[in-house]
DNA sequence: GATTAGGCTTCG
């Protein structure tokens, strides 16, 4: 029988094997078994279930008064069934047994003055109680209602006397998030109001951040137990004592009444709920509370606000600052800065980051915010109290204007960051808000600093190339050479657009697969876009043999056409319409040649012997160019590509006139001009991280031919032009060498605005720089 | 076992 409830003082009826044991000796790790402990029960909570289900009851017992013990009472947590029965039967007051059970360390040890230990009673752990129950110590009140929850009484604020523990309710008028304090805990300053309106400042420290109050906002309604009350500056001040311990509510008028808690046990009655929503009805009519914090997109600059948002990356910038990345799913209505972090110092999901680019904004952290900084965790949810969203413009540009987020030092109008758990109802809202967001327009792959992440970039395994002297540049300048050097950090604190010329060294480059840094580049609108695959040539070519060449358009003025049927290849016809000078053909080496029905082995045959190559169809009345994403000209082993934005095609009709020329030079430029074609020009687009030492950059090379003296339209087709490059990229930057012996490089860099929408980036090129003739 | 802060915007 687990429970008994025995009609005479325990001594006399427990088992003989059972010894008494003493609060004084309790501690963890002691044989318990042949053990109990008795005491009164002062106070019970009333029962509850755990997540699991279980039935949870907990009672406080007491040693008798002639206990030697430093503290003389100690939680008992039930379990299960004993829980249930227990509860049934227990007054305040009764002499209670406990044996069979397990010592624990207390979850709330240091919350109440109890001992630091709790015992753990259930059936599965073979525990027995016993209940005596000693009529002339209980009255008829204390038995009323069961079970008996410690009765509290709460001070209106205006009746606070100093030199007092109380207990308080109150909305809250202001508060500091917890920050750490210089001595050794949290500190969270908060101010309450009540009807009396009567303000409190409370002054709380606790080692513990989760047992400070969890205030998210003004309107909040806090109740405090065992605050202590004291005058200073002849006002009254509340400040933790041994035991405060906080509830917390959401100030909303009618919302659930949940209270955010660091401890599991609380007590909580219907009379308390009733005071709470009459603070929160004082309150929304007496409380300057505002509505949901601002979003991005209506923040305006020189402000200060608090900002609900979520933490994509993070990155310290030096001693006393530190950025957040972060986002609320609206885009700022203003250009707003970006902090230079090196790309390696930034933690966070990279793809995220890179997604999510035109919707983050960046806040710089500083002094004794960093701390907390950097403790956050990526992809949280945080709010920012007092973020300063600060107006600037560049120096020497002043039409030029963008807004900085700061949260300046210190706590002054409780300047601080709050991480927001899930289940907060603004961060549920926040996260449903932002999955809704469409990120098509921030994936936008245009301008040049989206090849920051083309894929993966693996490390080629370079051969070991002879080492050029570490005095000299590998690099030389072709121009300005009367320029001074300027040091990577003055540049990085500079205004922009300038032009510096500097000396560093290649830390790193991207793309490593250096093929994946060949681009085509549309000089009329500015796109970049990847060399098509050979493949998909073939395929178009493949699509257009399919329909027979017209006879109608075979042989006119200006060209002769020759007609071949494929053996063994169905109905494939292979037209060849060869462009005339003068009514005469030329060699095969000066001359244009349209091919209609060929196939990618057969034009590059073709190729080989003729100057220049169009591939074609037929329609109706004119012989037209197949799709753009095929190349309109090919020249040996260079294929020219027409831009699909730009390019406004004609027929091949519009090339007659200049076949007509004097001496066709058969220039593609041309050959693109009479055709409508808006050419695609190849170009080296690369990063290069450069480092003096005094700070580093990022600088783009972005180049046709000079730079490496390789032209970009040849390196694709060409194996041996590759291994060129690969060398030379060898020797700027050898492959793990220590930083200290990596080759100096003189550049000419000029600083320029980027922007994407409303943002503005700061972004640097390399020009007027190549590779030194003796590294080539 | 005391201390921390004790609201009232940085100046980056």
């Amino acid at each position: 029988m687990p429970i008994q409830v025995i009609d005479g003082p325990p001594e006399t009826l427990l088992p003989s094997h059972l010894q008494r044991v003493d609060l004084k000796y309790l501690q963890m790790g002691c044989d318990q078994a042949n053990k109990y402990f008795q005491g009164t029960v002062i106070s019970s909570y009333p029962l509850t279930k755990l997540g699991n289900g279980t039935e949870f009851f907990k009672i406080v017992l007491q040693e008798s008064e002639n206990s030697c013990s430093r503290t003389r009472s100690i939680n008992i947590s039930l379990f299960g069934k004993l829980a249930e029965d227990c509860g049934k039967v227990i007054h305040q007051g009764d002499t209670m047994v406990v044996a069979g059970f397990k010592v624990a360390k207390s979850p709330s040890t240091n919350e109440d003055d109890r001992h630091s230990c709790h015992l753990e009673v259930s059936e599965d752990a073979g525990s027995t109680i016993y209940i005596y129950t000693k009529p002339s110590t209980v009255t008829a009140s204390e038995t009323a209602s069961m079970p008996v929850a410690p009765k509290y009484t709460y001070t209106p604020l205006n009746h606070l006397k100093g030199g007092t523990i109380v207990n308080l309710y109150g909305a809250v008028k202001f508060f500091k998030p917890p920050y750490i304090s210089n001595g050794t805990d949290y500190c969270s300053v908060v101010t309450i109001v009540d009807q009396s309106n009567v303000k409190l400042t409370c002054t709380l420290f606790n080692g513990n951040l989760d047992a400070l109050p969890k205030i998210y906002k003004v309107g909040d309604i806090v109740r405090f137990h065992r605050i202590k009350i004291r005058e200073y500056n002849e006002q009254m001040q509340g400040i933790t004592s041994i035991g405060f311990a906080s509830l917390t509510f959401d100030g909303t008028v009618g919302a659930p009444i949940v209270p955010r808690t660091s401890t599991k046990l609380y007590t909580f009655t219907e009379e308390e709920q009733k005071t709470i929503e009459e603070l929160r009805i004082w309150a929304a009519s007496n409380l300057l509370v505002f509505g949901p914090t601002p979003k991005l997109s209506s923040v305006q600059p020189m402000l200060f606000f608090d900002l609900t948002c979520q933490l994509v990356g993070k990155a310290e910038v030096d001693g006393s600052s530190f950025l957040l990345k972060v986002w609320d799913g609206t885009k700022c209505s203003y250009p707003t800065w970006k902090v230079l972090v090196e790309e390696s110092d930034l933690e966070g999901d990279k793809v995220l980051i890179h997604r999510l680019r035109s919707l983050t904004v960046d806040v710089l952290v500083y002094d004794n915010h960093v701390q907390l900084a950097k403790s956050l965790k990526v992809g949280s949810f945080l709010r920012i109290y007092s973020l300063h969203s600060k107006h600037a413009s560049a120096g020497n540009q002043p039409d030029v204007s963008y807004v900085e987020f700061h949260l300046h030092g210190g706590t002054c109008y409780g300047r601080g960051i709050r991480v927001l758990p899930e289940n907060n109802p603004d961060v549920k809202e926040l996260r449903a808000f932002m999955d809704s967001v469409s990120l098509t327009e921030s994936q936008n792959v245009e301008s040049m600093s989206s090849m920051e992440l083309d894929g993966t970039f693996d490390n080629l395994s370079y051969q070991s190339y002879s080492e050029r002297c570490q005095q000299l540049s590998v690099t030389v300048l072709t121009d300005h050479q009367h320029l001074e050097d300027t040091t990577l950090n003055t540049i990085l604190n500079s205004a922009v657009p300038q032009q510096y010329r500097i000396r560093a060294k290649l830390r790193t480059f991207k793309p490593q697969k250096l093929h994946q840094s060949i681009k085509l580049y549309c000089s009329k609108c500015n796109s970049l876009q990847e060399v098509p695959d050979a493949d998909d040539f073939d395929l178009i070519l493949r699509d257009s043999a399919a329909t027979a060449p017209n006879p109608e358009v075979q042989d006119a003025l200006w060209y002769e056409s020759a007609v071949w049927d494929t053996e063994n290849q169905g109905q494939r016809k292979i037209a060849v319409h060869f462009v005339k000078h003068d009514e005469l053909l030329q060699e095969p080496e000066d001359t244009l040649i349209m091919v209609q029905g060929g196939t990618l082995n057969e034009i590059r045959k073709l190729s080989r012997r003729f100057k220049c190559i169009m591939p074609v169809k037929s329609s109706k009345e004119d012989l037209e160019l197949l799709d753009l994403a095929a190349p309109f000209l090919l020249q040996g082993k260079i294929w020219h590509y027409g831009c699909k934005h730009c390019s406004k095609q004609k027929t091949a009709q519009s090339l007659s006139s200049l076949a007509a020329d004097e001496h066709p030079s058969w220039e593609p430029t041309e050959i693109a001009r009479v055709l409508g074609i808006e050419p695609l020009q190849y170009v080296f687009i690369m990063k290069f991280t450069l480092d003096d030492g005094t700070g580093a950059l990022d600088a783009y090379l972005f180049d046709y031919e000079k730079f490496f003296q390789i032209p970009a339209s040849e390196v694709l087709t060409s194996s041996l032009l590759q291994e060129k490059m690969e060398m030379i990229m060898g020797i700027l930057c050898p492959p793990e060498t220590n930083p200290d012996d990596l080759p100096w490089l003189e550049c000419f860099i000029r600083s320029y605005n980027v922007s994407s929408g409303m943002e503005q980036q700061v972004c640097y090129q390399i020009f007027d720089t190549m590779v030194a003739e003796d590294v080539i």
